[in-house]
DNA sequence: AAATGCATGTAACGCGTTACATGATTTT
DNA sequence: AAAATCATGTAACGCGTTACATGCATTT
């Protein structure tokens, strides 16, 4: 039986370096965020389960006023598990992209909505954007020796690509949203 | 409260053209699918239920032989919830892309595995673009002038774009895999 | 004879989110 | 004095998928 997709989420961080359930809810919204989530009611119960499977160890840290810390290290099995899913083929998550939704059914829309609707997308995703790019740019500064530099670049990569693709799009489609409808 | 993703979907092709369950569940997989899908097993509870709140109405036909055909039109009030819904904040799905995770944690990965992996996603995304690019061109032939042109184009346009980006990152980070790592 | 398509639905389950529950420490 | 941060967890729920269940008609 595969792992989920969760699991191994975990499994990779923690491989990367023991951490807290709460240190991963950290890592994941400040590194993984633009493609990657993980809820804190998810986390918590998952981790206790693959510390009773064998694929996690976990070490308690008493610390007088704070409540207990709970590091998570992995184990040789738990390593396996990672190897072998590096090789298992990617899952796709079925696509659900409500914009389109909306556009596929436009006609029954009604009028100008859309635009609006469409120009707060394109603000967003050119927000998002710029916002790699800073990325990208600050880790070619500052990680310039970090072992994982490359590897980081290639998903700021992927998201900008994608960025920069969405926003022509929506700069296409507004156009055609302009005209009068027999263009 | 603001109905779910999967019941807007359901009125928005129900409002459309009056269909049954089964309909709908062809109409996703022949022209939604590459940004919607809608599994059997969740489609006729939700029908039933917009049946009996008074979203839909149900015209059963039988047919000899054939099993009974629950046909559902839209309601006045099923025809507001659907305007309101246009007007709607869209709600992003949260983001789980499996390959940026892998990437992301590449250097724990065994080593040519990923740019196995790439590889196959690059094919994957070639063949839809070229996919999409081909039902594009049918639709400009053959749907010239039916209403919907324009919105199905916008929908096509946005998987091709997105397409494109995804073969040219996927080149880009090809190219830097076969670098040394130290470039 | 077997497979595919038409046609409808239910049951069980897995996954993940949100809200609940708690409480000390540090910053504003 | 209030808010934010650190820190862990549980409970209830919603959503959606997969598998189950049925059966005729048509095509291969």
């Amino acid at each position: 039986m595969p792992p989920n997709r969760t699991d191994v989420a975990l499994l990779a961080l923690i491989a990367a370096e023991p951490r807290s359930g709460y240190d991963i809810s950290q890592a994941v919204d400040r590194q993984l965020s633009h493609f990657w989530n993980e809820s804190f009611g998810n986390i918590y119960p998952r981790l206790k389960r693959l510390h009773e499977s064998g694929l996690l160890t976990r070490d308690t840290q008493r610390q007088e006023g704070h409540p207990e810390r709970h590091v998570y290290t992995i184990t040789d099995e738990g390593r396996e598990a990672l190897h072998s899913w590096f090789h298992d083929a990617i899952q796709p998550q079925p696509p659900r992209n409500e914009l389109l939704l909306k556009l596929f059914f436009g006609r029954l829309s009604p009028p100008g909505v859309l635009t609006a609707q469409l120009e707060k997308y394109r603000a967003q995703r050119a927000a998002t954007l710029a916002q790699l790019e800073a990325i990208r740019d600050m880790l070619r500064e500052r990680a310039r020796s970090h072992p994982d530099l490359r590897w980081w670049l290639m998903t700021v990569g992927a998201g900008i690509h994608a960025a920069r693709a969405a926003v022509e799009w929506a700069d296409e489609t507004l156009a055609t949203l302009e005209k009068p409808e027999d263009s």
